[in-house]
RNA sequence: GGAGAGAUGGCAGAGCGGUUGAAUGCACCGGUCUUGAAAACCGGCGUACCGAGAGGUAUCGGGGGUUCGAAUCCCUCUCUCUCCGCCA
């Protein structure tokens, strides 16, 4: 969520910056900061009401010692009116407080400078495109033909065994994702990442650390008998890891990594975006997540994306860099890009990464800070992206790299499948 | 699942219902001393909110209660640990 400090001092910026999310924060900002004023005045008389309490306790106490008992006594009977008065206070101002929150959690990031205004995905802009579209020669097969063909993907024993969007990979097709799982974590290695393996279901604080709680709450599973969530994303246990943490220096850049399935929901999906391995309720996916102070965030949001271009290379797809417009981008993110690899079969582009960074959205709920110099607390920024989400990409792969007689590995993907074809 | 023990500052570890935001030790930061370092000594050292500031308030796992006053008493929840059972 926003600080309410930064709603205070730059209210205009606030409701300015969210209308490129077609979000219209005038309304709600100004209850927010006539609750926060109200809230203020009435906190400050509380206080005072329980300095002169505490007074009072002391001087009683004194008494006592003293063995004044009547003044003792007459003492007490004092405080009696104040406690009423408290009480009556503190009923208020929980009542403001909860009423700030609330309202906090409905206001979504403000968009960076760079994210366009805009509505759907229409308004994206292509950053860069890099590759062309494949010509086969002959009619080329969507991945879910293929997943049958070659004997690699069996959807409807997935239904049988569990139910639709949770596919079983087999033979090739389970060695393929073993292989792009462990070249994923290898690469975010090499760039510096240090690798996790998180629990996969997470407690409802770090639900709410991350912002999946209160606002997605319907696209977890959730576990009734034991309050804990399915995790939807590494994002949440591997950022979670520094929830109520303050690092103790401004020199910290922390980069981490883990492989994880991912469980989603993702209710009320329908039709030829949910085929084959378009949209799952289980997949896999390998996450990095960064931990930076502010000054460092958009260096290292371009390396993420350098990253995650890198991967898309040396795996030979098409694919293009899309910076998502406001409506696009999600709650907690103040700027997305978006990595969508060409679907040669499908026509289409799929989504295979997403690369967001947070600034203080996620860290303020996390209560994630670093000391300054000067000894001062302040937020971190927190960035994350997939490298990659597996079904899309294997969906890609065997589309694009399909040939008559054979789906041709890519090369850097050789040492760990140990084979160069899938025929 | 059964039985018991516990939850205090970065860590360790005291704490009688009253001047305890909290002894003490360690760690950490600043200083003195030293050619430098170590040791020793002196000082500082949680977090959050309100306030221009002085300062105030809250916080000893969470919530509630008793009391003029609670880290200290009561209730409740959560979590952790130990033993037994079950089990990969």
């Amino acid at each position: 969520m926003l600080e309410i400090q930064r709603i205070r001092t730059e209210k205009e910026a606030v409701i300015e910056g969210l209308k490129k999310r077609n979000f219209d924060a005038s309304a709600i900002v100004e209850n927010l900061l006539d609750i926060d004023q109200q809230w203020r005045t009435s906190k400050t008389e509380l206080e005072s009401i329980a300095a002169e309490q505490n007074v009072l306790s002391k001087e009683i106490g004194d008494l006592f010692k003293q063995g004044k008992q009547e003044e003792a006594n007459a003492a007490k009977a004092k405080t009696a009116e104040l406690k009423t008065k408290e009480a009556a206070l503190k009923v208020t101002v929980d009542e403001f407080e909860n009423q700030i929150t609330q309202f906090l959690y409905q206001i979504p990031n403000v968009p960076n400078n760079l994210v366009p205004a805009g509505k759907n995905e229409l308004d994206n802009i292509t950053v860069e495109e890099v590759g062309s579209k494949k010509e086969f020669g002959f009619a080329a097969q969507p991945h879910w033909d293929l997943a049958k063909k070659y004997d690699l993907i069996d959807f409807e024993l997935g239904v049988k065994i569990t139910g639709a969007g949770f596919p079983v990979y087999k033979g090739k097709g389970a060695k393929l994702q073993r292989a792009l799982i462990a070249f994923f974590l290898d690469e975010a290695e090499k760039a510096g990442y240090q690798e996790f393996t998180p629990p996969l279901v997470v407690n409802e604080a770090s639900g709410y650390g991350t912002g999946q709680l209160p606002d997605k709450e319907g696209q977890m599973y959730y576990i009734n008998e034991d309050d804990l969530y399915l995790i939807p994303t590494a994002e949440v246990p591997l950022t979670n890891i520094y929830r109520d943490v303050i690092l103790p220096s401004e020199d910290f850049s922390i980069k981490m990594t883990g492989y994880t399935p991912c469980f989603r929901r993702e209710a009320g999906s329908y039709g030829k975006d949910v085929r084959g391995l378009n949209r799952l309720h289980q997949f896999d996916k390998v996450e990095i997540v960064r931990i930076e102070h502010p000054s460092n965030t958009e260096k290292a949001l371009t390396e993420m994306i350098n990253h995650v271009k890198g991967l898309l290379e040396k795996l030979g797809l098409h694919y293009r860099v899309l910076r998502l417009c406001g409506g696009d981008t999600g709650f907690a993110s103040a700027m997305t890009y978006d990595f969508e690899v060409y679907s040669a079969a499908q026509e289409k582009w799929l989504e295979v990464s997403s690369v967001s960074r947070f600034d203080t959205f996620q860290s303020t709920r996390l209560k994630l800070r670093f000391k300054t110099n000067d000894k001062k607390t302040q937020l971190c920024h927190t960035l994350n992206g997939s490298a990659l989400a597996l079904p899309r990409i294997v969906a890609s792969l065997l589309e694009n790299h399909q040939t008559e007689n054979g789906i041709v590995i890519p090369e850097a993907l050789r040492p760990y499948t140990g084979f160069d074809r899938i025929d």
